[in-house]
RNA sequence: GGGGAGAUACCAAAGCGGCCAACUGGGGCAGACUGUAAAUCUGCUGGCUGAUGCCUUCGUAGGUUCGAAUCCUGCUCUCCCCA
């Protein structure tokens, strides 16, 4: 029997993921799937440092660019498009690569999440309203009589999470809760996480140079085009929200930068904190390409 | 040269005799996170300590006081106004 390998490829944002993957793909010979929730939207390619036409002409991406910012996505329409590419892909190769710096997708795609109803759009509005008018004691109420379950676990400071809840238990009838069973998915092939890093100092340079490149590479212009859809959750995103603060005067541009920087690092070293939980990433620098080989095909050898 | 304002921890900025190791914001560090996840949220952030506590801090040198970041004096530096 054949087994199925997704390597998959981890790291703070600037660690120099998109580089690796092409070269271990190239090296195996097979495509990556990009897990990145910015880079899925075709409208914001500056910003969110997808891969050059020329990357791209290397090895075969899927879900790069093949969203629009005015369509929903989250993790679970990710977990089902890359299931699917997965099932294509494996039928002709026994390792594909995934590569990218959102967790909870890499988890979704792995683990799975549990299937919740999709929220109807007004209902989160409303609750919007809610949270907004009643501020947070009023809706962490609300859970206590809608979901206890939840409400004993949940973080009961973090308005998203509760209006979460909130949507769901309001939409289906059901306490949101209930539809947590928090069950791994049966997946047929196996993981091999390989985590990228490099010192921090050597992170926050290419931070900051990535930055100014964005700027000099026409950031400023994609961040006005989109300017009209700021309201968008795809555009609640490092290096686009902190020039729409300069378009509206309440910052310079050099303010504007400088806040970017400080937000990417911020991101990256959020990134850090959830790949550190995964323990069986093996980590290396983004340099070291041979004993990344070495450790896959050991890794697959064993499997 | 004359007059005025100010020097606080990585940065900005409160504090103006005891409740101050010093508000707050930023930054930094650590963490949480099952459909917004580049999002959202939490903790810590002078040193030593498990806790209690101890030690060294508010430009600098002295002084007043039971007690000073807070009052007084000298010095250094910065800024503003008039020449």
């Amino acid at each position: 029997m054949h087994f199925k390998y997704l390597i998959i490829i981890a790291g703070p944002t600037a660690v120099g993921k998109t580089d690796f993957a092409i070269r271990i793909a190239k090296h195996l010979g097979t495509e990556i799937i990009n897990a990145d929730s910015r880079q899925v939207y075709r409208e914001m390619k500056t910003g969110t440092a997808v891969p050059s036409p020329f990357q791209l002409a290397q090895v075969r991406h899927h879900l790069v660019g093949h969203r629009s910012i005015h369509q929903q996505y989250n993790a679970s329409l990710f977990e089902l498009e890359a299931i699917e590419i997965l099932d294509n892909l494996f039928t002709h190769s026994n390792a594909v690569i995934m590569a990218g710096g959102s967790g909870m997708y890499i988890k979704a795609v792995c683990h799975g999440i549990d299937d919740i109803p999709s929220v109807d759009p007004e209902i989160r509005e409303r609750l919007q309203q809610e949270y907004l008018g009643n501020g947070l004691a009023g809706i962490q109420h609300r859970l206590l009589a809608v979901d206890p379950v939840y409400y004993k676990k949940a973080d009961l400071n973090n308005p998203n999470r509760i209006l979460k809840a909130l949507e769901i238990s309001e939409m289906t009838g059901r306490p949101y809760s209930s539809f947590l069973t928090g069950n791994a998915k049966e997946r047929y092939f196996h993981p091999v996480r390989i985590g990228l890093d490099i010192p921090r100092e050597k992170l926050h340079e290419n931070i900051n140079r990535r930055v100014d490149s964005m700027i000099a590479g026409g950031l400023v212009d994609e961040a006005r085009n989109l300017y009209p859809y700021r309201g968008l959750n795809a555009l609640n995103t490092v290096g686009y929200k902190e020039l729409f603060d300069y378009f509206e005067n309440k910052c310079s541009l050099d303010e504007a930068v400088k806040k970017i920087k400080d937000h990417t690092r911020q991101y990256a070293r959020r990134q850090l904190t959830w790949f550190r939980k995964q323990k069986d990433t093996k980590w290396f620098l983004p340099d070291e390409d041979e004993l990344v080989y070495s450790y896959v095909n050991e890794t697959i050898s064993r499997l």
